[in-house]
DNA sequence: TTTGGCACTCGAAGACAAAGAGTGCTAACA
DNA sequence: TGTTAGCACTCTTTGTCTTCGAGTGCCAAA
């Protein structure tokens, strides 16, 4: 069922005026703020049957219409343009994310809060995957005796540590015999191939007792594979308080409630992030995931949209960033500002890494 | 001015009642609920007087009263009894807390969650200043040309790193050389003693030019005060909202604002911390620093308490953990959780430790 | 000093009406 | 056949008024 053009224009103008007032938008007032050249009458009947193919709705009998989800949905695939971001905007997003960083995670997490800042709605940033980056080094250093900091080093300059405990009386050459052993064993290794079984093999002949080595191995393969864990860093859901959409406290609440899990959302995001990584058709570097309302399957999200994208590190790690904000949102100008938020950060990264 | 011992009783019995139904009290309902062998015409007087001090409030003419923060302050003050902790409510905080855990950070995050969950409020956590430390080993790990991960140990066995560039022709053994020096100049050194200069003039004789050497050398000092940096875990501000307290969107607003501000939330809280660990006198190991109301300077906490205690580890490493709720809470029973989660977390901290 | 009684205050809650925005339907029109 | 004007109807919003009740302060008597 294609839209006409008048229909399209119609559910263009009730999500645009919807957004901007937070008010059903009636016919009479529909166009009234816009030149449509046809009567109320008309505009009524074509509401009418746009309602009857579900893309918007009336909060009671009386009232305007508002954007249903399927509504924004249409709105976002086929009707909305993508603009500009003003270089205003443009400043104001550089700025907070070239302050000077030494860290990846701090990068990130001020493209994140740029990103929040800038849209006024929360913003989360998902660390990369790593699953694919294969291992380059691991040291064991001894900080005292019972205590070794594990360090791993991913192909992609990647650096992650560990505090471990091992049994008390090995000393500093035995530990650095076995992390030398694991390295050489399972350098060029991606992370997921890596078992316990694979660490374990990795060392002969050590001259320690077996239930000791033992210890040591699996507390460097946890080493190893926390490298792995997936960060979330979820930033201004405070604002989503000075929002209209979550006036109502239970809203606010519900909303919060489960903002507060960070695990989950963590999970939810990536697996929307894996979708599109793995659909190489779609991949297409500038496109954003978009989930509305009820897209979303989470617990206080009915009023809600996320929108996230991939950004990149070097060419393979692939982490996602976005925004959490009311469905009720301007897409385009949230679209445009993800996606110079993502170029900022890439070029930042590039930086970083010289 | 003294109260007698009947304005205590009425004092009293107003906090508690107001505590628990969020209904201003009034004479009449007070001597229903309690036998105070009075009419409600003496009780009227009585708070006629009691408001005179400043202790109680009406919101309006014909409402009950209320505690006034110096009410709250008089009731914490001399009028609380302290019960202990149901052995359900143990159970729940020991087990929250006790769950396996390597890194000395999670412990801490895991008993302010705990705190969190079992008090319904917002609670936080500051890792342990630092300064007064001292410095046992500094090992620069070389993860590729121009990158090195400098790892810093404390006197307590604290591990901080911290990944830095430097010139990238710089070889392995001129970094390690470069560490070595630092750290036979520096180890032994407080935190709070270490300067960019001291750093700098650790090292003699390296055979690298000077200007290459002081970058890395100003790594290395980042590195080292970095350490002292301290971190907050904030946790659980969500559970505000579901307060009668927060109901007004405009309270909840303003509070969740400032609470998104850790660093402000983690000054203040390290301010107060600052205050009773250099008043000797007052340090006995089980007292709660109590700030309520309008006590609490920061935009949007005068409906709410801060409570706070000090956690150790060892001897010596000194951080804070608390809850922030509204002022209208079960004082009693609030200070026993943080009292028993902070023993729970020092038994765990022993534990990590052997 | 305590108490009962009483007039008074003020907010909460409910009833009701008027206003206003918007709808659906129908009949007329181009 | 699509468009429009007109009209009755619906439903929320807003404001006003009233009632109800809990609570107060004060006073005179015990």
């Amino acid at each position: 069922m294609p839209l006409d053009d008048r229909k399209k224009k119609i559910l263009q103008v009730v999500v645009d005026d919807y957004v901007s007032t937070y008010e059903p938008v009636g016919s009479k007032a529909l166009i009234e703020r816009h030149n449509l050249n046809v009567s109320s009458a008309t505009v009524r009947s074509e509401m009418a049957e746009l309602e009857k193919l579900g893309l918007i709705e009336k909060p009671h009998t009386s009232a305007g219409r508002i954007p249903s989800d399927r509504g924004y949905r249409e709105y976002v695939d086929s009707l909305m343009h993508v603009d500009n971001l003003s270089d205003n905007d443009r400043k104001i997003i550089t700025s907070r994310i070239s302050k000077s960083v030494d860290e990846v995670s701090d990068l990130i997490k001020n493209a994140s809060n740029a990103l929040s800042i800038s849209t006024g709605f929360a913003s989360l940033a998902i660390t990369p995957r790593l699953r694919r980056s294969y291992l380059t080094q691991l040291k064991m250093l001894m900080i005292e005796p019972g205590k070794v900091l594990v360090v791993v080093v991913l192909s992609e300059g990647v650096v992650k540590d560990k505090l471990v405990r091992i049994p008390n009386f090995l000393t500093d050459k035995q530990v650095a015999m076995i992390s030398a052993s694991v390295e050489s064993a399972l350098s060029g290794k991606p992370l997921e191939e890596i078992t316990l079984i694979t660490v374990t093999s990795s060392v002969k002949n050590a001259n320690i007792p077996d239930s000791l080595l033992n210890q040591v191995l699996y507390e460097a393969y946890t080493a190893i594979k926390q490298a792995d864990k997936l960060d979330i860093y979820l930033q201004g859901e405070h604002r989503m308080l000075s929002l209209p959409d979550f006036n109502e406290m239970s809203k606010a609440r519900e909303l919060l409630d489960t903002l507060s899990d960070d695990g989950m959302i963590a999970g939810y995001v990536n697996e929307l992030g894996s979708e599109v990584i793995d659909d190489k058709s779609n991949s297409s570097d500038n496109s954003c995931m978009i989930r509305i309302g009820q897209e979303i399957a989470l617990e206080g999200f009915d009023d809600c949209s996320f929108i996230t994208t991939t950004y990149k590190i070097g060419d393979t790690l692939i982490g996602n960033i976005g925004v959490i904000g009311p469905k009720r949102m301007e897409y385009s100008k949230v679209i445009s500002q993800i996606d110079f938020v993502r170029n900022t950060l890439s070029d930042e990264m590039k930086k970083l890494y010289e």
